[in-house]
DNA sequence: GCCAACGTTGGC
DNA sequence: GCCAACGTTGGC
């Protein structure tokens, strides 16, 4: 069992959104290394912590979790953003899990995160970071869990 | 809207 | 296979 961050912007898809939905498919990834993440190493039943980002508050928003194996993203097949014309049928270059709603959270802000020693190995708080999908540390995992629990400092 | 940082593209 | 140019991301 791994640990996830995933970016959504909430104007686009929003915990709520998810909570109203209760699963959905996240299409759209293109960039090789979060689709590899998806593809290799997610499994059923995987934690995520789902994150605002581009919003006028940026942070983890609630918790979800890996409810599908990955399988190829439909939209790089159909005329649109999403399109990919060097993907075909037989050999699919892009691929999504599906993610189910688990619960709100209060916001763990980016600024809180930061302000957290020992978070400061978390891959979207280093320099740079735009990957959309990152791993996170079982520890990680637990300390964010417990300040989500907790009131902010 | 700015801009740093990074990924991708394409000419050579 | 190098690398400059370009596009995108995302916090501020």
């Amino acid at each position: 069992m791994r640990y996830w961050l995933m970016k959504s912007e909430p104007s686009e898809f929003s915990i709520d959104d998810l909570a109203r939905e209760g699963h959905v498919a996240w299409f759209g990834v293109r960039n090789y290394q979060a689709r590899n993440f998806m593809r290799d190493q997610m499994r059923v039943g995987d934690g995520v912590l789902f994150y605002h980002s581009s919003c006028a508050e940026p942070g983890i928003a609630g918790l979800a979790e890996v409810s599908t194996l990955a399988y190829p993203d439909e939209t790089q097949f159909e005329e649109g953003h999403y399109f990919d014309p060097k993907a075909t049928r037989e050999n699919p270059r892009w691929f999504n899990v599906e993610v189910k709603y688990v619960k709100h959270t209060r916001l763990l802000s980016i600024g809180e995160l930061r302000a957290c020693p020992e978070l400061a190995t978390l891959r979207i708080l280093a320099r740079g970071n735009r990957l959309s999908i990152t791993p996170v540390d079982p520890d990680e995992w637990n300390l964010i869990l417990n300040k989500m629990a907790g009131e902010r400092v």
